[in-house]
RNA sequence: GGGGUUGUAGCUCAGUUGGUUAGAGUGCCUCGUUGACAUCGAGGAGGUCACAGAUUCGAGUUCUGUCAGCCCCA
């Protein structure tokens, strides 16, 4: 039965992580089919970049829902957990363009067809590379499921939904301003970009009338862009302005007539309250430009220089043309004065290059009537945050929602499903490739060059995976989803869109629950980075300590929500408590020689020390539970490791060595049956958290069968508070014994004759019945039960016994005296607050109660125990 | 400018609806290895719960304000 050769002496997870992990997988553990009984339980992976590795934040955001998975699976409920990776349009794109350039090429000598053969190749090589990492973490996906954004599937339902919204009215196609990348040469939609405040100026230009010599001062922090102004906006209640406002100004350098107009938009406080109107380069001088039908003059082009037709500018990069159009208008007098100036600048948040507003030709989805269900969905609970603060800031967002620019430049992505006739010039939007126009049947025609942005297709991550659009069991069976776990940092960009695709095509949220996690920070509580060179890799965290340690140590120490901090240290502590676990099943291993795996004890076999295990375990259970339950995961493995370590090992184990090392078999083989049980139960509760150690560990123990992983969960038996008490009456007496022998410098081993005074009665019989434990634990050899007090002893007390060790010419009166002492003020410290409240009658009479009754009992034991000290002490110095 | 969040032991953090003398890990100090484990055991020191008010019989916990840090949005 037990293998001790297999047994080494320390836990060393490398060992055995990866054969377990191939075995589950053989057979089938983490398949599951729409057909088996049992409630649906269903998560849908945030889809890692399929060409990315494995980062910290990865490894958190996968343990948590393996944790959630295996719980849900061991409580039977049909549990699939829906694995797959992401496209991820730009970051994909870049890394093959950059391995283009080392080869001396780029993308446009390539064209299109060859490019994306290339990106494809790409994905064939490093996409599996992630979910291996996956795997070795001890994730337990439905592999036989894996999916990809743009497989067959999730292409089918990404054209399905555009031309639906199309055909709604809910996609268009219009020349807007947007966010763009001169580095990654394309359109971001507004939460692509991260504004970052920096130290700038602020010129004062003057604007000449054309009719006079009296001129407007305007400020700005881009005098660049005053090339393409097309007016001059003042606030209508601005006096200064007021009766301006119509009037004509010249442009300087460019000499174009432009208006001063009253726009509600500018604030009056800022610069000199008139502002210039640049509509093709600001978002907001553009909306001001469409309500006063104003030109837009583009003049810087989509790389980033300046446009053509501007003389001596065109050509010139947008900074350096800043340069010199400052010189040029110093020059022409135009230019007041400079001041420094903070402001927030809009960069790329995947390049950090600064994003140039540009007015271009885009797709864009209309987000007022999907976003107004998703804020309702929300509020009435059909979905839930965990924690509930991000509700707010989830509807905050929703509620000041503008369009969604989703084409994007590039080639790697879904394709925008429609075609320009060349003939008629009109398009065509279609689920299928089309061959010719819908409109004049003409054959010359052209598909769209732009992509959708990822974020599109990943929006339909939830019933894409499932099989839509074609209604399948998967769909039926496991979409809502249960859970959606993921950082707070995509809530915008990833959780709401879900929310509002899921509730428009399935007329369902996607998820219940949406179990929100903070960020995986460096030990120095920097957000690990590519640029920094801080982030550390899992797997090498894997490799030294093992999956289960990192796995222990992300979800402990953490509250949902909250970012959390990456920790050498506490990755050896949770090593450190899978060897504590690895060393005391080696023990119960090495004990169960000739154990008769049938044997069952009955009731009245059952010591204190075994009722007592049995119903600690059984409150763990239960209290893991409801914490797994309220997502409280780091709670629940908290819960666990004390159990385990504070309860089981160092007191139980120790309990029972009596018994195993004695002579009566049968007493033996209760503690080991005793032993075995509870242990299988703390490592079934422990599985989802520690997956590997718990279950080949549990493959060792008699009486257990199969995968730990298809185990049912731990039902929670009842709580024996008796044993529970009397237990601890019995640890109590032994930690003071231990205390006072340290207190005097006496070995803990070494043996000391104890005196046991008790008053109560059936604390007497408690105690008595089970003294073995107290010669055992506190090397406590001969305790004696007296009515009197020796003399010339050590005391201490505990929950009504008074305590003894009379050790003789050993100790120091006064030193003794003044632990005493010590003792008396903090016990007196103690019962200070309870006595304040049971003098007060506000108390009395208020408070419930229970709670005035408990409060009394408290400080009766108090004043016991305090009596007995002073009456010691009085002994001492009488002598 | 608006919103959120954090402030508890030297360090990292728990403390869920208000109710024992505020806990854990780690670090520090003392003692201890013949047998599950030194990746260990026994014991100890260490906290004005950021600050100031308010509510309450009672506040680390609720409310208001102040200070400091971090984050998001504009």
């Amino acid at each position: 039965m037990n293998k001790l050769e297999n047994i080494s002496k320390v836990y060393e997870p490398q060992n055995f992580e990866s054969e377990i992990y191939a075995q589950w997988e053989k057979d089938k553990n983490f398949h599951t089919e729409a057909s088996r009984a049992g409630e649906p339980y269903s998560i849908v992976i945030p889809p890692p970049n399929v060409t990315g590795q494995l980062h910290m934040g990865h490894a958190l955001d996968e343990t948590l829902q393996d944790i959630l998975i295996r719980y849900h699976r061991m409580k039977g409920y049909n549990t699939l957990w829906m694995p797959g990776t992401d496209h991820a349009g730009i970051a994909t794109q870049a890394r093959v363009e950059a391995s283009l350039r080392e080869e001396g090429t780029d993308r446009y000598k390539l064209g299109r067809e060859k490019f994306l053969k290339r990106v494809w190749q790409w994905k064939e090589k490093y996409g599996n590379r992630i979910t291996q990492q996956l795997r070795i973490l001890g994730a337990s996906c439905d592999w036989e499921r894996e999916r990809f954004t743009m497989d067959a599937g999730c292409s089918a339902a990404v054209r399905k939904v555009f031309v639906t919204l199309y055909n709604e009215g809910l996609i268009y196609r219009g020349n807007r301003i947007t966010n763009w990348c001169p580095h990654c040469n394309t359109a971001l939609s507004d939460i692509e970009v991260e504004h970052v405040t920096e130290q700038g100026h602020l010129w004062h230009l003057r604007y000449k009338f054309k009719d006079s010599d009296e001129y407007v001062e305007v400020a700005t922090t881009r005098p660049e862009t005053m090339l393409g102004d097309t007016g001059v906006a003042v606030h209508p209640d601005d006096e200064r302005y007021k009766n301006l406002v119509g009037r004509t100004l010249i442009l300087p350098l460019v000499n174009r007539e432009i208006p001063l107009f009253a726009d509600e938009y500018v604030d009056k406080e800022f610069g000199t309250g008139a502002v210039k109107v640049t509509p093709a380069h600001d978002p907001n001088d553009f909306e001001m430009g469409l309500r006063h039908n104003l030109a837009q003059v583009k003049v810087i082009e989509n790389n980033g220089t300046m446009s053509q037709g501007l003389g001596k500018y065109s050509g010139l990069d947008r900074y350096e043309c800043r340069k010199i159009i400052i010189e040029d208008l110093k020059a022409a007098g135009v230019l007041v004065s400079t001041e420094n100036h903070e402001h927030a600048v809009g960069h790329c948040s995947r390049c950090n290059t600064t994003v140039e507003p540009l007015v271009s030709r885009q797709w864009f989805v209309k987000m007022e009537s999907l976003a107004a269900p998703a804020i309702a969905a929300v509020k009435n609970g059909e979905t839930k945050f965990i924690p509930d603060r991000f509700t707010k800031i989830y509807i905050n967002w929703l509620e000041n929602i503008r369009d969604w620019c989703i084409s994007r430049q590039l080639w790697w992505g879904h394709r925008i499903p429609a075609w320009y006739c060349d003939d008629c010039g009109k398009m065509t939007v279609s689920e299928n490739d089309v061959t010719e126009c819908s409109h004049c049947h003409g054959k010359n025609i052209h598909q769209d060059e732009d992509v959708l942005d990822t974020w599109f297709s990943s929006a339909l991550w939830p019933f894409s995976t499932m099989g839509w659009p074609n209604n399948t069991p998967e769909l039926k069976k496991f979409y809502p989803t249960s859970t959606l776990v993921t950082g707070y940092d995509i809530i915008f960009f990833w959780v709401a869109r879900m929310i509002m695709m899921g509730l428009k095509f399935q007329g369902k949220v996607p998820f219940k629950n949406i179990f929100i996690h903070g960020l995986v920070r460096d030990e120095q509580n920097r957000k690990m980075s590519k640029s920094l060179g801080n982030g550390i890799d899992p797997v090498e965290v894997i490799e030294k300590y093992g999956a289960d340690s990192l796995r222990f140590m992300l979800v402990t120490g953490n509250t949902p929500g909250n970012d959390l901090r990456f920790s050498w240290q506490r990755v050896e502590s949770a090593r450190n408590f899978a060897n504590k676990i690895w060393n005391a099943s080696r023990f119960l291993l090495m004990n169960l020689e000739n154990f008769d795996a049938a044997f069952k004890p009955a009731e009245s076999d059952l010591t204190l020390a075994d009722r007592w295990i049995i119903s600690r375990l059984n409150r763990t259970a239960k209290s893991v539970t409801e914490n797994l339950d309220k997502f409280e995961l780091g709670e629940a493995a908290r819960l666990i490791y004390d159990f385990i370590w504070s309860e089981f090992c160092d007191w139980y184990i120790e309990l029972t060595k009596a018994r195993l090392y004695g002579s009566d078999a049968r007493a033996k083989n209760t503690a080991l049956y005793v032993l075995n049980t509870v242990l299988e139960k703390a490592l079934r509760l422990l599985h989802p958290f520690m997956p590997f150690l718990t279950e080949i560990i549990r493959q060792k123990l008699p009486n257990a069968e199969g995968s730990i992983m298809l185990a049912n969960w731990v039902e929670a038996g009842e709580i024996d508070d008796a044993a529970e008490n009397q237990m601890q009456t019995v640890t109590e007496i032994i930690k003071v014994i231990r205390n006072l022998k340290n207190e005097v410098g006496v070995e803990p081993r070494k043996k000391s004759e104890v005196v046991l005074k008790i008053s109560n009665a059936e604390i007497s019989e408690i105690v008595k019945s089970n003294v073995n434990y107290i010669v055992e634990l506190a090397a406590a050899e001969p305790v004696t039960f007296a009515e009197e007090k020796p003399q010339h002893a050590l005391a201490g007390v505990a929950g009504g016994v008074e305590i003894f060790l009379p050790l003789k010419n050993l100790i120091d009166t006064d030193k003794e005296i003044a632990r005493l002492t010590k003792e008396l003020d903090k016990l007196k410290k103690g019962i200070a607050s309870t006595e304040g409240k049971l003098k007060n009658e506000k108390f009395i009479s208020k408070a419930p109660a229970e709670v005035v009754q408990a409060e009394k009992e408290k400080l009766a034991a108090a004043q016991e125990k305090i009596s007995s000290v002073e009456s010691r002490i009085e002994q001492l110095k009488n002598l």
